[in-house]
This record gives C-alpha cells, structure tokens and sequence, in this order.
DNA sequence: TAGTGGTCTAGACCACACG
DNA sequence: GTGTGGTCTAGACCACTAC
C-alpha cells in the first residue's frame, strides 16, 4: 500500500517519521515510552531496514525520540530549566532550587593558559598582560550535564580564588569575596555540538547548544570576568524582563 | 589504510566527517567551497557511498554544509544578524539597517481565531473574551528568510491596525499609534524545525531555531500584545544587558 | 541466547542542475 | 547527456542489553 510510485511528493522516510511524530504529539507514544523496534517498524511499513532508521534519524534531528543500543528507541523526556537573565543577578543555583532542581559542577579544568586577543579585549586588560587562568566545568542538574561554562578570570582573582572555584560556581564566589557584579553583557546564540562536546554533555553529535557569551562587570563599569555556557538546548532556556527605563 | 579493524574507537563514517570537519575549520574549505562530489570522497576516503552520506550528514547536523541536489555540497556561510534585546526597545528594522541588513515581512495569515486559554492568560484578558487575532508573518533580511513569527493582537488593535500591521512590524505600528511598549518579557529556547516549519524558513527538518516567547506590556502594565518569534539559529543571534537597578 | 540498535557494503533508480 | 545528490533495497556483521 506503500508504493513507491504513490509518493512523488514525499519521501517514504518522510511520511514515516511525520507518522510517527504526529502519534508522539498526540501522546499515543508518551514521553519514557519505547518505539517499535525496527525490524517491527518494517514490517508495519513495509520498508526496508535503512528507511525505518532515516525516518527514526528524522525523529531524532527533531529532538524527539533517543535511540539506545541494544535497548530501543525511547520518546523523550520534555523538561526545561529556565535560567533567569532578570534583574538583580540571582545566582544559578538558587534559580535551579527556585524551581525544585538540585544542581552541581564538576571543574574539568583549571589552569593559567596564554591570553588571547579576544578574551584581552574583553576583559580590557592592560596590553602587556600575558596570562589568565581558564577554568572548564561541566554544569550539572539533578546529576545531568546540562551545560559546558568556559571562563576566563585574571591572574590576581583567580589566583586568589582557585580552590573556592574549583567548587563553586563563579558569581557566588566573586559575591562573597566582595565583588560585586553590577551589569552583565551577554549574546545568546545557538549551535551545534562538536563531537567532543557531544561527548561531554552526552547528547547526539550536532545537537543544538544555546551559547551564552557574557562578559561581567563591577563597580565602575571595570569588566572582572568573561566566558561562554554551552548549554544543552534541550534541558535549558534563559528568561529576559526588559524595562523602559527612559 | 582504513582498515575496519582499527577503528574500534570511531566509526568510518565518524573519522571521515571529523576530517572534513577540521580541514573546514582550518580553511581549507571556505564558506562558500564546493566539497568534493561523494564520488571523489567514496574514492579519496575508499568508503562506500552510504557512509560517504553518512559522513556528510554528519556535517549537515552540524551545520558546516549545505548539500543541494544537482549541484554539490558547499560550506555554509556563517553570517548572523543580532536582534538587541537591550533598553530601550530597539525596532526590529532599525536594528538591522544598524547592522547594515535590509528587512522586509511577508505576511502569511491575518485572521480572527478563538482565543485560547494560554494566550487569554498572557494576555489577562476578561475571561469571556472569545476570538483574537493571530497573525503568522515570515521575517527576511536581505532577502532571506529568517524567522516565523506568531503574534496575538486583541480585537480592538487588531481591528484599528490591520492593515499596516500586514506591512510593517508590530512594534513600530503600536508606538507610531500612540501605544508605547514598556516592559517586555521574554524567554529564549531553542527547539528543532517541524517539516513545515523546515520548509517556511527554508531549512532542513530539524534545524534548530531559536525561539522567543514574548508578552509586551504597555503603560500601567497592561498587557498588549504577546507571541512567539521562530528564529534560524544560523542567522540570527540575541543580545542583552543587564544592569543592577536595586 | 535472543533481541536491539550501529555500521557498512554493492547496487539500483530517480530528480535536479548545467552545459 | 553527464554529473550531482536523494531515495531505497537486501544483506551482512558487530556491539550492547537483558534474560
């Protein structure tokens, strides 16, 4: 009933997986559950092999469904964390117990590297500068990576700081030392996993990253720190109140 | 040399597109190149063609190639627009022609719909209110397709403004009308492109796009209007400054 | 051991772009 | 027409999970 001829249109991967997403939506397939293996999909539609598993690669580009070998393939769990850009500043931990979320890091590095260009220029830095320390975590939530945080902090704060941070995440620590955050530049853009990054937050290659770069200032408008979260696209979004301030 | 038998690690189809991927990055390619057909790949790499695609789809999902049919598959441009989501509220066009970026709409639907429960809510409309109107617009910059927008205007607005809302953007309408936006919320997600969706923006199915959720209030904080802005996530970026008021 | 998804092959036909 | 990518098949072997 499948014909190929019947199909100019749209191809057969195509009307599979839309088939398939469609009973996903309407909740015939509910988030945990387990898909029909492939071979049952093939012969439920009468298709080879390699068209059951486009369709099901279709299913898993759009962020629905996870495959796991040997075990089947599963709809996907929905559920965000929202990261609040408001003001004041709250710190990512207390939005995530806000929302009944524990949350973790886990520091893959720390270490004093070469001063780039960009991260100079950033940070304003005098131009004979020629070190900074760059520390790599990985952001966990009720014990999920959710996000990779890249940052770059001067020689004087992250000498004096290091074990602190290794620890802890990095406003709360600057707050307690007695550096106060008062504006916070950001861009918010999306990306795709890199198949080392994929790796380390356990998502597909290619899998969509939010990428929030900020640079942070203190008093006197003097930036402290800079960096970027990779954060899982599927796990997290950000929150934004504007205020005409005239 | 690419023996199957050494790379327990790393699939082919993996090693080949880790390859190209770097040879992209490192500017071998640029953006804009032709890659090498999959004949010449099937050849340089001595891999079938399925995992040559493979391999390829790799680079797709990652959003470094463009593959069109007849033609070849090219490395993609990287070049994106930033939309400020700064204070005060920036135009969305003027916000482009800063940028050096023209932009136009292309209304699809202009209609009264039923109102739904979400929308009445975000809205704080009374509670017998039934019909809004909804309109889906496509966003171009210099011709391009960039994002799908969904706005809910209440009946009276809707009404009054209807025919320059289909020509022009919202904000511009509502403030050269008298009806100044001051506060905007908004959150920021990311999801993956439907096929429909894939085929307005003119992506693949299940790029990822960036999307706004926003509700902007007016004097007195009552709400106006609220909606959803889909964006490509390969061209289009936010910006936002946050500064402590207290 | 049985069932699942992951990788890979060789081969076929189709649709589209370009000269 | 030639070359390109898009779709699809039948069949094979492997790695992992669960029993």
């Amino acid at each position: 009933m499948t014909s190929k001829n019947l199909t100019h249109t749209e191809p057969l991967h195509l009307a599979i997986s839309e088939q398939l997403c469609e009973q996903i939506l309407n909740g015939k397939y509910e988030p945990g559950d387990q898909l029909p293996s492939e071979n049952q999909l093939m012969l439920q539609f009468n298709v080879s092999r390699i068209t059951v598993r486009r369709a099901l690669a279709n299913l898993t580009s759009q962020g629905l469904v996870i495959s796991q070998r040997g075990k089947g393939v599963f709809v996907k769990e929905r559920k965000k964390v929202t990261r609040s850009l408001s003001n004041p500043l709250i710190f990512f931990d207390e939005d995530m117990a806000r929302q009944g979320v524990s949350s973790s890091i886990c520091s893959l590095f720390y270490e004093k590297i070469a001063l780039s260009y960009k991260v100079g220029k950033k940070l304003d830095l005098p131009s004979d500068t020629q070190y900074i320390y760059c520390q790599k975590k990985i952001i966990l939530t009720d014990q999920i990576p959710v996000a990779l945080d890249i940052t770059y902090i001067p020689l004087e704060l992250g000498k004096a700081f290091a074990d602190q941070l290794q620890s802890s995440l990095i406003y709360p620590t600057l707050d307690s030392n007695g550096v106060s955050i008062e504006k916070v530049e950001a861009t918010l853009e999306c990306t795709h996993a890199t198949y080392e990054v994929s790796q380390q937050l356990d998502i597909p290659l290619g899998a969509p990253l939010l990428v929030n770069q900020y640079v942070a200032y203190t008093t006197g408008g003097r930036p402290v720190i800079c960096g970027e979260t990779l954060s899982r696209a599927d796990r997290l979004c950000y929150s934004v109140v504007l205020t005409k301030t005239v």
